[in-house]
DNA sequence: GCAGTAGGTTCTACTTTAGAACTCACTTCG
DNA sequence: CGAAGTGAGTTCTAAAGTAGAACCTACTGC
Protein backbone atom coordinates (compact mmCIF):
# COMPACT_ATOMS: atom_id res chain seq x y z
CA UNK A 1 0.00 0.00 0.00
CA UNK A 2 0.73 3.47 -0.47
CA UNK A 3 3.20 4.84 2.01
CA UNK A 4 1.90 7.05 4.89
CA UNK A 5 2.29 10.44 4.54
CA UNK A 6 2.90 13.15 7.44
CA UNK A 7 2.75 16.29 4.96
CA UNK A 8 -0.26 17.83 7.07
CA UNK A 9 0.42 16.33 9.96
CA UNK A 10 0.48 18.61 13.26
CA UNK A 11 3.53 17.79 14.25
CA UNK A 12 6.67 19.57 12.84
CA UNK A 13 8.50 16.48 13.29
CA UNK A 14 6.19 14.50 11.19
CA UNK A 15 6.04 17.27 8.10
CA UNK A 16 9.89 17.67 8.09
CA UNK A 17 10.09 13.52 7.85
CA UNK A 18 7.96 13.61 5.09
CA UNK A 19 9.92 15.88 3.51
CA UNK A 20 13.22 14.32 4.06
CA UNK A 21 12.14 10.59 4.71
CA UNK A 22 12.45 9.66 0.96
CA UNK A 23 15.71 7.35 0.44
CA UNK A 24 18.38 9.25 -1.17
CA UNK A 25 17.18 13.13 0.10
CA UNK A 26 19.43 14.16 2.81
CA UNK A 27 22.37 12.76 0.74
CA UNK A 28 20.90 14.53 -2.14
CA UNK A 29 20.55 17.34 0.11
CA UNK A 30 24.07 17.50 1.28
CA UNK A 31 25.67 17.63 -2.28
CA UNK A 32 23.37 20.64 -2.80
CA UNK A 33 25.61 21.87 0.27
CA UNK A 34 29.04 20.94 -1.09
CA UNK A 35 28.11 23.06 -4.27
CA UNK A 36 26.69 20.21 -6.97
CA UNK A 37 24.45 21.53 -8.79
CA UNK A 38 23.74 19.31 -12.04
CA UNK A 39 22.24 16.26 -12.44
CA UNK A 40 25.76 14.88 -13.24
CA UNK A 41 27.17 15.77 -10.66
CA UNK A 42 25.21 14.54 -8.15
CA UNK A 43 24.67 11.22 -9.71
CA UNK A 44 27.90 10.73 -10.01
CA UNK A 45 28.85 11.97 -6.41
CA UNK A 46 26.51 9.72 -4.95
CA UNK A 47 26.15 6.58 -7.15
CA UNK A 48 22.03 6.38 -6.93
CA UNK A 49 20.13 5.16 -9.74
CA UNK A 50 18.90 8.10 -12.13
CA UNK A 51 15.51 7.17 -12.48
CA UNK A 52 15.26 8.23 -8.08
CA UNK A 53 17.91 11.28 -8.66
CA UNK A 54 15.27 12.63 -10.72
CA UNK A 55 12.31 12.30 -8.43
CA UNK A 56 13.79 13.62 -5.80
CA UNK A 57 15.90 16.52 -7.36
CA UNK A 58 12.15 17.37 -8.88
CA UNK A 59 10.55 16.68 -5.43
CA UNK A 60 12.94 19.32 -3.64
CA UNK A 61 12.19 21.70 -6.08
CA UNK A 62 8.11 21.57 -5.61
CA UNK A 63 8.95 21.41 -2.06
CA UNK A 64 11.12 24.85 -2.25
CA UNK A 65 14.38 23.77 -1.24
CA UNK A 66 16.23 23.60 -4.32
CA UNK A 67 15.24 26.08 -7.64
CA UNK A 68 15.98 25.09 -11.20
CA UNK A 69 17.79 28.13 -13.04
CA UNK A 70 18.47 27.35 -16.81
CA UNK A 71 22.00 27.63 -17.90
CA UNK A 72 21.07 26.81 -21.64
CA UNK A 73 18.21 26.70 -23.70
CA UNK A 74 18.49 24.57 -26.31
CA UNK A 75 18.53 21.46 -25.29
CA UNK A 76 17.10 23.04 -21.87
CA UNK A 77 19.46 22.55 -19.49
CA UNK A 78 19.46 23.36 -15.58
CA UNK A 79 20.81 23.75 -12.28
CA UNK A 80 19.79 23.27 -9.06
CA UNK A 81 20.57 26.05 -6.61
CA UNK A 82 19.50 25.80 -3.12
CA UNK A 83 17.12 28.06 -1.66
CA UNK A 84 16.79 29.89 1.25
CA UNK A 85 14.02 26.99 2.45
CA UNK A 86 17.19 24.83 1.14
CA UNK A 87 19.95 26.58 3.38
CA UNK A 88 17.94 26.61 6.61
CA UNK A 89 17.80 22.71 5.69
CA UNK A 90 21.15 22.72 6.93
CA UNK A 91 20.78 23.13 10.68
CA UNK A 92 18.76 19.49 10.24
CA UNK A 93 21.94 18.09 8.18
CA UNK A 94 24.44 19.30 11.10
CA UNK A 95 22.26 17.88 13.84
CA UNK A 96 22.64 14.41 12.73
CA UNK A 97 26.16 15.19 11.33
CA UNK A 98 26.66 15.72 15.28
CA UNK A 99 24.63 12.80 16.52
CA UNK A 100 26.18 10.53 13.59
CA UNK A 101 30.09 11.51 14.56
CA UNK A 102 28.83 10.94 18.33
CA UNK A 103 27.39 8.09 18.64
CA UNK A 104 27.31 5.99 14.91
CA UNK A 105 31.33 5.18 15.41
CA UNK A 106 31.94 2.98 17.89
CA UNK A 107 35.59 1.92 19.67
CA UNK A 108 36.18 5.52 20.11
CA UNK A 109 37.32 6.13 16.26
CA UNK A 110 35.89 8.79 14.62
CA UNK A 111 34.72 9.52 10.80
CA UNK A 112 37.63 10.56 8.59
CA UNK A 113 35.76 13.95 7.77
CA UNK A 114 35.43 17.31 10.01
CA UNK A 115 33.42 20.66 10.00
CA UNK A 116 35.79 23.50 9.57
CA UNK A 117 34.84 26.87 9.85
CA UNK A 118 35.75 28.74 6.76
CA UNK A 119 37.06 31.50 7.64
CA UNK A 120 39.17 30.53 10.86
CA UNK A 121 39.94 27.40 9.84
CA UNK A 122 38.63 25.97 13.78
CA UNK A 123 37.24 22.97 13.64
CA UNK A 124 33.37 23.01 14.14
CA UNK A 125 31.09 20.87 16.46
CA UNK A 126 27.26 21.86 16.06
CA UNK A 127 25.14 21.37 18.81
CA UNK A 128 21.19 22.24 19.36
CA UNK A 129 20.66 24.62 21.81
CA UNK A 130 17.72 26.48 23.34
CA UNK A 131 18.13 29.73 21.22
CA UNK A 132 16.49 31.93 24.05
CA UNK A 133 19.24 31.00 26.53
CA UNK A 134 22.24 29.44 24.62
CA UNK A 135 21.60 25.73 27.24
CA UNK A 136 21.99 22.86 25.48
CA UNK A 137 18.51 20.95 24.91
CA UNK A 138 18.01 17.76 27.18
CA UNK A 139 14.84 16.30 26.16
CA UNK A 140 13.98 15.79 29.75
CA UNK A 141 13.74 19.44 30.26
CA UNK A 142 11.12 19.76 27.57
CA UNK A 143 7.59 19.22 27.51
CA UNK A 144 5.36 19.57 24.66
CA UNK A 145 1.81 22.04 24.58
CA UNK A 146 -0.87 23.81 22.66
CA UNK A 147 1.09 26.81 21.28
CA UNK A 148 0.25 30.13 23.40
CA UNK A 149 -0.48 32.76 21.40
CA UNK A 150 1.58 35.81 22.31
CA UNK A 151 4.70 34.31 22.89
CA UNK A 152 7.59 33.80 20.44
CA UNK B 1 16.11 -4.73 -5.45
CA UNK B 2 17.57 -3.81 -2.02
CA UNK B 3 17.36 -0.21 -0.82
CA UNK B 4 21.71 0.94 -0.65
CA UNK B 5 22.36 0.88 2.85
CA UNK B 6 24.34 3.74 3.99
CA UNK B 7 25.20 2.52 7.49
CA UNK B 8 29.30 2.28 6.68
CA UNK B 9 29.69 5.37 4.65
CA UNK B 10 32.32 7.65 5.50
CA UNK B 11 29.64 10.53 6.43
CA UNK B 12 28.21 11.13 9.76
CA UNK B 13 24.49 12.54 7.57
CA UNK B 14 24.76 9.17 5.55
CA UNK B 15 24.88 6.73 8.78
CA UNK B 16 22.69 8.78 10.59
CA UNK B 17 20.26 8.79 7.69
CA UNK B 18 20.48 5.19 7.48
CA UNK B 19 19.31 4.72 11.28
CA UNK B 20 16.30 6.93 11.04
CA UNK B 21 15.25 6.88 7.15
CA UNK B 22 13.01 3.85 7.94
CA UNK B 23 9.63 5.25 7.52
CA UNK B 24 8.04 6.11 10.95
CA UNK B 25 10.94 5.90 12.71
CA UNK B 26 11.55 9.99 13.65
CA UNK B 27 8.03 8.91 14.87
CA UNK B 28 8.36 5.86 17.00
CA UNK B 29 11.36 8.09 18.60
CA UNK B 30 9.22 11.32 19.05
CA UNK B 31 6.56 9.06 21.25
CA UNK B 32 9.52 7.82 23.30
CA UNK B 33 10.48 11.25 24.07
CA UNK B 34 7.28 11.59 24.70
CA UNK B 35 7.02 8.34 27.78
CA UNK B 36 5.41 5.58 25.65
CA UNK B 37 6.77 2.81 26.78
CA UNK B 38 5.00 -0.07 25.86
CA UNK B 39 3.52 -1.89 22.12
CA UNK B 40 0.28 -0.31 22.33
CA UNK B 41 1.52 2.81 23.70
CA UNK B 42 3.10 3.05 19.84
CA UNK B 43 0.66 1.22 18.32
CA UNK B 44 -2.15 3.62 19.49
CA UNK B 45 -0.38 7.04 19.10
CA UNK B 46 0.88 6.41 15.76
CA UNK B 47 -1.55 3.91 14.05
CA UNK B 48 1.17 2.65 12.14
CA UNK B 49 0.70 -1.23 11.55
CA UNK B 50 1.66 -3.74 14.04
CA UNK B 51 4.29 -5.16 11.63
CA UNK B 52 5.83 -2.42 10.98
CA UNK B 53 6.11 -0.57 14.40
CA UNK B 54 7.27 -4.14 15.64
CA UNK B 55 9.93 -4.27 13.27
CA UNK B 56 11.13 -0.64 13.95
CA UNK B 57 10.85 -1.17 17.53
CA UNK B 58 13.53 -4.33 17.32
CA UNK B 59 15.60 -2.20 14.83
CA UNK B 60 15.93 0.30 17.55
CA UNK B 61 16.63 -2.10 20.28
CA UNK B 62 19.22 -3.45 17.77
CA UNK B 63 20.80 -0.05 17.51
CA UNK B 64 21.03 0.61 20.79
CA UNK B 65 18.60 3.64 20.81
CA UNK B 66 15.76 2.02 23.05
CA UNK B 67 16.63 -0.63 25.61
CA UNK B 68 13.82 -3.23 26.80
CA UNK B 69 13.01 -4.03 30.25
CA UNK B 70 10.97 -7.52 30.88
CA UNK B 71 8.19 -5.79 33.13
CA UNK B 72 6.03 -9.24 33.31
CA UNK B 73 7.74 -12.64 32.99
CA UNK B 74 4.99 -14.89 32.37
CA UNK B 75 3.70 -14.11 29.44
CA UNK B 76 7.31 -12.30 28.64
CA UNK B 77 6.41 -8.23 28.34
CA UNK B 78 8.70 -5.84 27.74
CA UNK B 79 8.92 -1.63 27.93
CA UNK B 80 11.21 -0.09 25.51
CA UNK B 81 12.96 2.74 27.34
CA UNK B 82 15.32 5.02 25.54
CA UNK B 83 19.10 4.67 26.15
CA UNK B 84 21.71 8.14 26.64
CA UNK B 85 22.11 6.90 22.93
CA UNK B 86 18.40 7.69 22.15
CA UNK B 87 18.32 10.91 24.24
CA UNK B 88 21.17 11.91 22.43
CA UNK B 89 18.76 11.68 19.46
CA UNK B 90 16.80 13.99 20.67
CA UNK B 91 18.94 16.75 18.99
CA UNK B 92 17.61 15.71 15.48
CA UNK B 93 14.05 15.71 16.23
CA UNK B 94 14.80 19.48 17.82
CA UNK B 95 16.31 20.45 14.61
CA UNK B 96 13.57 18.65 12.72
CA UNK B 97 11.11 20.43 14.84
CA UNK B 98 12.95 23.51 14.16
CA UNK B 99 12.89 23.78 10.41
CA UNK B 100 9.08 22.07 10.23
CA UNK B 101 7.71 24.99 11.99
CA UNK B 102 9.64 27.73 10.27
CA UNK B 103 9.19 26.27 7.12
CA UNK B 104 6.42 24.35 6.40
CA UNK B 105 3.60 26.02 7.89
CA UNK B 106 2.55 27.86 4.91
CA UNK B 107 0.80 31.90 5.24
CA UNK B 108 2.21 32.90 8.34
CA UNK B 109 0.34 30.29 10.41
CA UNK B 110 2.14 28.04 13.17
CA UNK B 111 1.92 24.42 14.45
CA UNK B 112 -0.82 24.19 16.96
CA UNK B 113 1.87 22.51 19.62
CA UNK B 114 4.86 24.23 20.81
CA UNK B 115 7.69 23.07 23.01
CA UNK B 116 8.14 24.40 26.71
CA UNK B 117 10.62 24.27 29.12
CA UNK B 118 9.32 21.96 31.85
CA UNK B 119 10.89 24.21 34.64
CA UNK B 120 10.40 27.48 33.87
CA UNK B 121 6.92 26.96 31.49
CA UNK B 122 8.89 29.24 28.77
CA UNK B 123 8.28 28.05 25.10
CA UNK B 124 11.89 26.81 23.83
CA UNK B 125 12.75 27.48 19.86
CA UNK B 126 15.93 24.87 19.23
CA UNK B 127 18.45 26.56 16.99
CA UNK B 128 21.72 24.59 15.79
CA UNK B 129 25.14 26.26 16.94
CA UNK B 130 28.58 26.50 16.70
CA UNK B 131 29.77 24.76 19.90
CA UNK B 132 32.67 26.80 20.38
CA UNK B 133 31.55 29.72 19.76
CA UNK B 134 27.75 29.94 20.30
CA UNK B 135 27.34 31.34 16.81
CA UNK B 136 24.19 29.97 14.79
CA UNK B 137 25.53 27.94 11.59
CA UNK B 138 25.75 28.84 8.45
CA UNK B 139 26.43 26.35 6.02
CA UNK B 140 28.21 29.27 3.78
CA UNK B 141 30.35 29.89 6.75
CA UNK B 142 31.35 25.93 6.54
CA UNK B 143 34.07 23.80 4.95
CA UNK B 144 34.10 19.93 4.91
CA UNK B 145 37.87 18.67 5.29
CA UNK B 146 39.65 15.84 6.24
CA UNK B 147 39.57 15.14 10.44
CA UNK B 148 42.73 16.89 12.00
CA UNK B 149 44.06 15.01 14.87
CA UNK B 150 44.20 16.35 18.58
CA UNK B 151 41.84 19.15 17.42
CA UNK B 152 38.49 18.65 19.18
C1' DG C 1 -15.76 -20.79 30.52
C1' DC C 2 -15.60 -16.93 27.74
C1' DA C 3 -14.49 -12.30 26.41
C1' DG C 4 -10.76 -9.15 26.70
C1' DT C 5 -5.94 -7.55 26.55
C1' DA C 6 -0.94 -7.17 25.53
C1' DG C 7 2.36 -8.06 22.36
C1' DG C 8 3.47 -9.82 18.64
C1' DT C 9 3.64 -12.72 13.78
C1' DT C 10 1.84 -13.86 9.26
C1' DC C 11 -0.53 -12.92 5.09
C1' DT C 12 -1.59 -10.46 0.77
C1' DA C 13 -1.75 -6.38 -2.10
C1' DC C 14 0.36 -2.46 -3.43
C1' DT C 15 4.38 1.02 -3.63
C1' DT C 16 9.23 2.21 -3.80
C1' DT C 17 13.85 1.45 -5.07
C1' DA C 18 17.78 -0.22 -7.85
C1' DG C 19 20.06 -0.85 -11.87
C1' DA C 20 20.35 -1.03 -16.46
C1' DA C 21 18.89 0.33 -21.04
C1' DC C 22 17.02 3.81 -23.98
C1' DT C 23 15.98 8.65 -25.77
C1' DC C 24 16.93 13.18 -27.39
C1' DA C 25 19.41 17.19 -28.63
C1' DC C 26 23.33 18.88 -29.16
C1' DT C 27 29.20 18.86 -29.31
C1' DT C 28 33.37 17.45 -30.29
C1' DC C 29 36.74 14.41 -32.37
C1' DG C 30 39.05 12.14 -36.29
C1' DC D 1 30.92 14.70 -42.40
C1' DG D 2 29.93 10.73 -39.83
C1' DA D 3 30.77 8.64 -35.26
C1' DA D 4 31.28 8.81 -30.64
C1' DG D 5 30.47 11.48 -26.46
C1' DT D 6 27.80 14.25 -23.05
C1' DG D 7 24.02 16.01 -20.14
C1' DA D 8 19.67 15.24 -18.46
C1' DG D 9 16.37 12.67 -18.20
C1' DT D 10 12.56 8.58 -19.03
C1' DT D 11 11.27 3.79 -19.18
C1' DC D 12 11.67 -0.94 -17.94
C1' DT D 13 11.84 -5.07 -14.73
C1' DA D 14 12.71 -7.33 -10.46
C1' DA D 15 13.34 -7.21 -5.73
C1' DA D 16 12.43 -4.89 -1.20
C1' DG D 17 9.57 -2.28 1.75
C1' DT D 18 4.96 -0.73 3.65
C1' DA D 19 -0.09 -1.04 4.93
C1' DG D 20 -3.85 -3.21 6.76
C1' DA D 21 -6.07 -6.88 8.38
C1' DA D 22 -6.27 -11.40 10.37
C1' DC D 23 -4.28 -14.65 13.31
C1' DC D 24 -1.79 -16.55 17.52
C1' DT D 25 -0.50 -17.10 22.36
C1' DA D 26 -0.64 -16.62 27.22
C1' DC D 27 -2.61 -14.76 30.60
C1' DT D 28 -6.72 -11.78 33.55
C1' DG D 29 -11.02 -10.63 35.14
C1' DC D 30 -15.89 -11.55 35.39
Amino acid sequence: MRRTRFEDAACPIARTTDLMGDWWTPMVMREAFLGRRRFDEFQKALTVSRGVLAKRLSRLVDEGLLSTRAYEIRPPRFEYILTEKGRAFYSVLAAMWRFGEDWLWEDGSKPPLQLFDRESGEPVAPVVVNERTGVPIDVRQMRLGERRKGLR
